[in-house]
DNA sequence: CCTTGAACCTGCGGGC
DNA sequence: TGCCCGCAGGTTCAAG
């Protein structure tokens, strides 16, 4: 589940839960998830505490005491659970936090694509992870004419464009469908042919999907992190993903599937020009 | 330079 | 019931 919306959510709710308090121990159950796992960061982070938990890109960014700050990315199938005690351990719960005095914070990822490591915090902009990262979708450097200047003399089309990181992070599969489709885009646009007009569109419905997805999210932090997450509450909110073959909700179109870079999406062939 | 495709993994549902 | 296949929310790297 983890897109922009669910991971911000995450934080938010991690933030809550967890500013303030002190990491006792960090413990591994396998030395790798898509990298290495830090082999410095359980003692680095032995003792101290939690200084404040936020987002960069689908990343979750948790500054700790001494002026370190952990990066955590959840891959395609990446949870984090609140531990109920270590006989109830999953066989892909991967790194355990434990806290002096909140629950245990444990990391599950069964397709391990996830990401664990950590830097100075001085030092996270140019984290190699993060250092190519476009703007924020929700931040207000994610324009109109940014998105125009950025497609010019693009010929790929524009859903696998506005799902690259260096153009602009966060927005996945999911959320590129469904902003395209509130845009009245095509997903096979050629990039460079969107008009300023479009551009607006796009990066307005951009914003708007990604919103309303960080509200439903925001209800349902709790099922997301304290169970297993297997709730599909936003799935009613989409107008195009996974509905091949349905009817559009805007016109009666029959929802249409196409593959682009590896990735299936669904469109409105009358609804998007 | 740009774009596409494979690779990294496991689990699940559908078809037979 | 069980096996095989295709497919899944992301990212990176090599090849064309």
């Amino acid at each position: 589940m983890p897109e922009l919306p669910e991971v911000e959510t995450v934080c938010r709710g991690l933030d809550k839960v967890y500013q303030g308090q002190t990491i006792t121990k960090v413990e591994y159950r396998r030395p790798n998830l898509r990298l290495p796992l830090p082999p410095q960061l359980p003692k680095l982070a032995a003792g101290k505490k939690i200084e404040k938990i936020y987002r960069r890109a689908k990343y979750a960014l948790l500054d700790i005491q001494g002026g370190n700050t952990i990066l955590l990315h959840l891959g395609m199938s990446g949870r984090l659970v609140f531990g109920k005690g270590e006989r109830h351990l999953d066989k892909h719960d991967h790194v355990l936090v434990h806290f002096k005095n909140a629950p245990t914070l444990i990391f599950n990822d069964p397709r391990r694509f996830g990401v664990l490591d950590v830097c100075k915090t001085t030092k996270i902009a140019d984290h190699a992870l993060l250092k190519n990262m476009g703007p924020e979708p929700l931040e207000k450097d994610f324009t109109a004419a940014y998105l125009y200047a950025a497609t010019r003399g693009k010929k790929g089309p524009i859903k696998p464009f506005i799902m690259t990181n260096a153009v602009v992070v966060g927005v996945g599969n999911i959320y590129a469908a469904e902003s395209l489709f509130k845009a009245g885009i095509k997903p096979t646009r050629a990039s460079g042919s969107l008009t300023k007009t479009e551009c607006s569109k796009l990066v307005k419905a951009i914003q708007e999907v990604l919103k309303a997805a960080i509200k439903a999210g925001g209800s349902s932090i709790r099922d997301y992190v304290q169970t297993d997450g297997t709730v599909g509450y936003f799935h009613s909110q989409f107008m195009v993903y996974g509905r091949k073959g349905a009817a559009c909700k805007i016109c009666g179109s029959t929802i249409k599937e196409i593959v682009q870079a590896g990735r299936s999406g669904c469109y409105c062939p009358k609804c998007q020009k």
